[in-house]
DNA sequence: GCTGTTTTTAATAGACCTATTAAATAATTC
DNA sequence: GAATTATTTAATAGGTCTATTAAAAACAGC
């Protein structure tokens, strides 16, 4: 491991505990401890706690947001993107299980960072192709009449909702059903097969 | 408007403040200060902020459930329920709409209250009710070849999922697109009809 | 090894927060 | 209306938090 710099130390420490308890109750003071470092080093090296949190919430944003460029294939079929996109999805997530509540809650909690989102991704080009090539892909099996005729925000949504709420009510599976990590894991995947189903059936004709 | 009494207006700016901002960044002078009194009263009312809190929050979450229990109507299709479910569903989260957020934000922050949920929920007998008669309807829909295999618990999670993240989601839905109440109103009416049809053709056997 | 720069620390200012206390005010009882 | 009880206030203790400052320690280059 990588010793020696203070200051990534303490981005490592600040992300594990803004993502655990949020910003509001995270202090400098628990992160450097976390370190073993003085206090004053957050100021040092990030000028205020908002700064250290913003650069850990904006690479947060783009990494959870980043598989979604990974596919950009465009020959490929609808019901084989929805597989792929929520496959892709669920494995992120699972491996970065407090990383959908951390964001939810920030966007919630504070205006400021909104507007932020809109221009990190909404406004961003990469998020415009994304959304076009899924909405050609729709609107080509809804005049192929394999489909119902549904908006591609919609769709969006609902992958998203099923997805992150999985995540976000896991702590409450955990405390209450799933007794370790094995169990935990097989939920998870039987979730994510259960989702898929759901939509592609959701939105088929038959 | 029922003036007078302070401990029912403590209560009624502490509501409006947790729900809005959370139990960490809401202070007991912020409190007060939007009723109009002494910050000690919070404490000579109840005791603690963490008991003013727990109360709420006991209170928003009998509030949240007790719709639950409206139809316990046995004899409805498996197909009306959903429909009257997720409608009931969305009408109380619309004149609520910050009660979700607030709810899963302490429950995965706050260990404690994930007990507190247990207790309050999951082995109560009306809770218990309503799932076997959910898993009744379910089973027999199965066995008739009118819907695919389903556990009760993914559907209930598919309908909460769904629900609830619209609302989650809803502050960033109205700072992008939706201008005013009416957009909103209009928004989360089509986005409930949606999410029914989803549902509905996700579990149905064509 | 001395000099200048960067990193780290200790100390602390200034703000705010919760809970407690004692005193003041209001309400109730007899 | 005096005595008793309940409510409300002001003042404050004791804690924690962020940011700043000045000094100490570690590290450069020469």
């Amino acid at each position: 491991m990588a010793k020696k710099n203070l200051e990534s130390e303490i981005m490592t420490a600040a992300e594990k505990l803004f993502i655990e308890k949020g910003f509001e109750a995270t202090s400098t003071t628990d992160i450097t401890k976390m370190v073993g470092c003085n206090q004053a080093l957050v100021n040092y090296y990030f000028r205020t706690k908002e700064k250290l949190f913003q650069q850990i919430f904006s690479q947060k944003l783009d990494h959870i947001l980043s598989f979604m460029t990974l596919e950009s294939n465009q020959n490929i079929s609808l019901f084989d993107f929805i597989h792929q996109f929520i496959n892709a999805y669920f494995d992120e997530l699972a491996n970065n299980r407090k990383l959908p509540f951390f964001i939810i809650n920030e966007l919630v909690i504070n205006k400021e960072r909104r507007k932020f989102i809109r221009e990190e991704i909404i406004l961003k080009e990469q998020f415009q192709n994304y959304y076009s090539t899924l909405t050609r892909l729709v609107k080509a099996e809804i005049e192929k009449g394999t489909i119902r005729n549904i908006d591609t925000s919609d769709l969006i949504l609902h992958i998203i909702s099923l997805t992150v709420f999985t995540f976000i009510s896991l702590p409450l599976y955990e405390d209450f059903f799933l007794k370790d990590e094995v169990a935990v894991r097989n939920y998870v995947a039987a979730r994510k097969e259960e989702i898929i189903t759901l939509i592609i059936n959701g939105i088929r004709v038959n």
